[in-house]
RNA sequence: GGCCCCGUCGCCAAGUGGUAAGGCAGAGGUCUGCAAAAUCUCCAUCAGCGGUUCGAAUCCGCUCGGGGCCUCCA
């Protein structure tokens, strides 16, 4: 079984095979820093972190890129609004990215270029394009000429005709086509810029991602990823730029990420349904928006709400309830007796799942079934005197657990996540820990003197306020809804 | 108008030619003082119609419904 992705520039299924034997290069859109990220970069991110992951878990020696876009024209702007300069503000949101990438636990990337230290690089390009004529300079602007890439379009399937009929060319633009794009943009006053052949100015969107994967991975390489949103224009003119540039093709396998729907809603400002991953994070644990993100295939819409969320936390509770469990019924055991085949064939059924283009649903669908296995075996009578068994659920545990370190789950110590978990829902409850503790001992009393009636009533009042007790012949536990 | 996507159990969600994963919810059993948790069993023929095929949720066509892109956007 080997991995298949889905390649939008086909818009089929193919096997991967990685130019170089062994190695993967990876270029992923990164962000232009100008405000803090919401949940759509959540995903994106999320989503090529798996992917990423998954490569080295497949022993791939992995070169992934995410860059920084700190220089455009909304940085201008909001720097403008507030007074500061685009460097300033910039560097504020590069820290705030980095911040939200660390909660969410993202892998770190190979390399994490910025735009601005790309400008001789960038400069080049440009130069090189207008060599070839396929640019021209246009009174310190340097537009691309789309009409000598007779591939343009291929990666979004449009048509030029009509993309023409529909586009208009922007006051103080000197455009041959309406369809050619800005390359490089003469500095207005008070604006960054830096010198050039065609006069002080700075790179438009687009080549920099141009310049940057072609400088870090090469003039072609194996994947390159980003939102779908981003096939065009981004993509599709970063296509027009390195493929003119080089004559030769730029990528080789097209990944795209699907939307984030808020309430079944698109995701918009206008709308007020806007969540930055910060205002997300105040109400929910970063693995909780990490497993939902993963319940998902990465292709497909999905649906942000309080429903989805909590039904994700109880579905991330369960594996942390089960591993927790497994800790607990195996502790003291000795070791030795054979593990079943229980494991290594979840390994198999993950690795199925993750080759078919990533399928992290699926892949988490087998991973429940590891979970059921170990309830299964530790609630078997005289399960600690079953040295296979024992074994069995080690092993299992262990799988689940490196499995899961392939999609950013599980990382935690099951007590202290469940723990921690229901201090939080007790606190949303208005209870404290002592409160509950106090009830759980005077329940026990009333149990012990076969009070039933009382200790019921007690079990009942709490459950009613969220606070379910659970009893075990290890004693009385609790867990807040 | 052009291009594209989607419609699978009450909810979420896999499955793209061989007769429907998983989670939540629900029903029943085991366990329990009774419960909860856990576990076991049960619970859908895939929007509709027609076609291709030995065989379709999966391919084609039409209809209905929902959404996206075509301007910045993960």
């Amino acid at each position: 079984m080997s991995l298949r992705v889905y390649n939008t520039m086909s818009g089929k299924k193919e096997e991967f095979q990685p130019l170089v034997p062994g190695k993967v290069g990876m270029y992923v859109c990164g962000v232009t820093v100008y405000d803090y990220c919401h949940i759509g970069h959540a995903r994106a991110n999320i989503v090529f972190d798996i992917v990423y992951r998954y490569l080295q878990y497949s022993n791939y020696d992995v070169n992934y890129v995410r860059n920084y876009t700190d220089v455009d024209d909304k940085i201008i702007a909001r720097a403008n609004e507030r007074g500061i300069s685009s460097q300033e503000l910039s560097e504020e949101f590069i820290r705030a990215f980095d911040e939200d990438m660390a909660a969410l636990g993202l892998r770190k990337p190979t390399h994490e270029p910025k735009a601005t230290e790309h400008i001789a690089q960038i400069i080049r390009l440009v130069e090189q394009l207008i060599g070839k004529g396929m640019a021209y300079a246009s009174s310190g602007d340097v537009y691309y000429s789309v009409d000598t890439f007779p591939d343009y379009l291929k990666l979004s399937k449009r048509n030029m005709e009509e993309m023409q009929a529909g586009a208009r060319i922007a006051p103080g633009e000197q455009k041959r086509n309406p369809m050619d794009f800005a390359l490089w943009k003469a500095a207005k006053p008070d604006e960054p810029s830096w010198e050039s052949p065609w006069g002080p100015g700075r790179p438009g969107w687009h080549i920099e991602c141009s310049a940057m994967s072609s400088t870090l991975l090469g003039t072609t390489f194996d994947i390159h990823g980003g939102g779908r949103d981003l096939i065009f224009p981004h993509h599709e003119n970063e296509i027009a730029q390195s493929e003119g540039a080089s004559g030769k093709p730029f990528v080789k396998y097209w990944l795209h990420n699907g939307f984030v729907n808020v309430n079944q809603e698109k995701m918009s400002k206008s709308l007020g349904n806007f969540f930055t991953i910060r205002d997300i994070l105040q109400s929910y644990d970063p693995e909780v928006v990490r497993f939902f993100i993963l319940t998902a295939h990465y292709r497909s819409p999905i649906d942000f709400s309080d429903q989805n969320l909590n039904d994700a936390q109880a579905g991330l509770s369960r594996f942390y309830e089960a591993l927790q469990a497994a800790d607990t019924a195996v502790e003291g055991c000795p070791e030795g007796g054979a593990s079943g085949p229980e494991a290594p064939a979840l390994e198999a059924q993950f690795r199925a799942a993750m080759d078919d283009d990533f399928n992290t649903a699926q892949a988490i669908g087998h991973l429940f079934e590891g979970a059921r296995t170990i309830n299964r075996l530790i609630a078997e009578k005289k399960f600690r005197k079953q040295a296979d068994k024992v074994a069995s659920v080690r092993a299992v545990r262990q799988k689940i657990a490196e499995l899961g370190d392939v999609l950013g789950l599980f990382a935690s110590e099951p007590a202290n996540w469940l723990k921690q978990k229901n201090l939080k829902g007790l606190q949303a409850l208005g209870l404290t820990e002592a409160d509950v503790e106090a009830l759980i001992d005077e329940r026990l009393a009333a149990r012990s003197n076969k009070e039933f009636a009382r200790a019921d009533q007690i079990r009942d009042s709490l459950a009613a306020q969220g606070v379910e007790l659970l009893d075990s012949p290890a004693g009385t536990t609790w867990k807040a809804k």
